[in-house]
DNA sequence: AACACGGGGCT
DNA sequence: AGCCCAGTGTT
């Protein structure tokens, strides 16, 4: 029910003349493009998606190919995109599509039963993918309908959520339902930016609440913030003759899941780390070499990287899977970032 | 350095 | 049904 036909007009409007008709997701659409487009655009603009998707698709042309791809290699296509939980998720997805006949679901809770699509994700998929009605409600979306509504309150708060749900769902019109997603996506990315939006240009100007209040970037409200606890943990460097460093896999869940990393010993203190060094790897007596140490900010802590040289040859019967490796190579396996950073620096 | 962000997981 | 968490780019 659509209450308001003249919002989605004025939005369809500014879409056909002024909105993208030529992102790659947008040419030979399927679900399927549409799904790997919509997961690698989360928390990832399209200027940085768009060489990483040409190459994904390339590679994994349908969700059969992907399916029966390994993790590996799924991760190795990600490798530079970040969150490479999406990576597992849309891996983990397509085998799930598979396993149920290899036919993508076209309901929202079929959409929502995959691994890494949630209820905004789902309805992107269902409009732009189905072409059938879908309803989103992604961060551009929220911040154009704060500002058009002037919704009050924490935006991920219970009660903003809610009533942006509620504008969303009946805004969006029943024709047409996939351009107005992508439009209302547009529309929040380049226009209705979080600073500086260009009001002027903007095709909801007379009927926007904030605008008239003189306060776009006022909406949405911000949230409080709270202190954030720091950290501390030491990366052990060990080398080699052949100029390799030890480097194992992290368990699959947690903090940088999956990922090659130098093994980490979460403690504050060098007495604790000298413990570790005995127990864990059988070092009593090594030398240590402290690299310069740097931080790393997670959303609800900083995390300090002590790097550290530790002389003498580890004892790694109980590391689970590692392995010696170069540098170069080491990069080549997908680092977390402060890893990959610190990568750069050895050998 | 602070902030934002879509989905998952936990209570 | 609510909260909190995670990993990274932008401002």
């Amino acid at each position: 029910m659509s209450h308001s036909p003249d919002f989605a007009l004025a939005v369809l409007d500014w879409f056909d003349r002024h909105g993208r008709h030529d992102l790659p997701w947008q040419q030979a659409v399927t679900p399927y493009r549409v799904w790997v487009s919509e997961i690698m655009l989360q928390q990832t603009q399209v200027s940085t998606v768009m060489p990483y998707y040409e190459r994904f698709m390339a590679r994994f042309p349908t969700v059969a190919d992907l399916a029966a791809a390994s993790q590996d290699e799924v991760l190795q296509h990600w490798a530079g995109l970040g969150y490479y939980a999406r990576g597992r998720n849309l891996h983990k997805a397509a085998q799930a599509v598979m396993a149920q006949g290899g036919e993508f679901p076209d309901t929202l809770a079929g959409l929502e039963a995959l691994s890494g699509v949630g209820r905004s994700t789902a309805g992107a998929i269902l409009a732009l993918g189905f072409g059938q009605r879908g309803i989103i409600l992604d961060g551009n979306v929220k911040r154009v309908l704060a500002r058009c509504f002037a919704v009050e309150g924490d935006p991920a708060g219970t009660a903003a959520l809610a009533r942006l749900w509620a504008l969303a769902e009946e805004l969006t019109p029943h024709q047409r339902s996939g351009p107005y997603v992508q439009a209302m996506m547009d529309l929040g990315a380049t226009l209705c930016t979080r600073s500086k939006p260009m009001c002027l240009y903007c095709p909801l100007q007379s009927r926007c609440q904030a605008f008239a209040l003189g306060t776009p970037t006022a909406f949405p409200h911000k949230k409080a913030a709270k202190a954030q606890p720091v950290k501390s943990a030491f990366f052990l460097i060990f080398d080699n003759p052949r100029g390799e460093q030890l480097w194992v896999r992290r368990p699959s869940s947690g903090i940088w899941g999956g990922l090659w990393c130098l093994p980490e010993v979460a403690v504050e203190s060098e007495a604790e780390l000298r413990a570790v060094l005995a127990e864990r790897f059988g070092l009593a007596q090594a030398d240590l070499q402290y690299l310069p140490p740097f931080r790393h900010t997670f959303s609800h802590y900083h995390l300090e990287l002590r790097p550290v040289r530790v002389s003498g040859a580890p004892n790694v019967a109980g590391e689970g899977e590692c392995g010696w490796f170069s540098p170069e190579r080491a990069r080549d396996l997908g680092l977390p970032a402060p890893l990959l950073r610190l990568s750069g620096e050895l050998g």
